[in-house]
DNA sequence: CGTGTAAGGAATTCTGACACG
DNA sequence: CGTGTAAGGAATTCTGACACG
């Protein structure tokens, strides 16, 4: 949707704007912590968002963090993420269906 | 600034992105109508804005634009803008000075 | 488990030039 | 003027493996 999700960055680029090396990075991948696109020819392509991403799991694994409960920390993130989105679309629903105002 | 102004992408990206052949867009960089950034190996990296800007160039183009005419038109605007800017800039000076709110 | 590294190859990008118009 | 293309080389990225721990 916006530039954030876009993914368009090399991985010599994310390295950079993440201090983490490249090895880190497709090792990261490797443990699903991250999902670059590709393009036909193979090479990586990441998003801003993704970026963002490495910088927290950077930060986790000082902190002497798993890779794998770090996986786990982000599915339940999004899933916690997911369920104030419903609730949010709901509460709109109703607002809207007694026309109320916030 | 915002992740729409970081010189990140390759020309090959850019060039999927806007249609544009690399060709066409290393042309235009000559021309100075965008301005990339390079890795330490030479290799340019372009922003957002600049994919935004060389959809804009693309659309100038076909309409049997020149690259100089394109250039001088897009000083203009950025004049009008920095003007603008500056007017509001003091707008808001003046405002605070009265301690009005708008 | 997480990361560095050397290895060999493939994909990507770069520049300067010639061509056409 | 604007763009395609073939040419040769350099920078970037990729994978699988070995190493250490």
């Amino acid at each position: 949707m916006s530039y954030k999700d876009k993914k368009v960055i090399t991985i010599g680029i994310v390295s950079e704007l993440t201090g983490l090396s490249e090895r880190q990075i497709r090792y990261y991948e490797e443990r699903k912590l991250i999902l670059p696109d590709r393009t036909k020819g193979g090479t990586r392509k990441f998003s801003f968002l993704d970026v963002e991403r490495l910088i927290d799991i950077a930060n986790k694994m000082e902190d002497g963090m798993q890779t794998f409960e770090i996986r786990k920390m982000e599915k339940e993130e999004k899933k916690r993420t997911d369920r104030k989105t419903r609730d949010q679309m709901i509460r709109g629903q109703i607002n809207a269906a007694f026309n109320i105002r916030k």
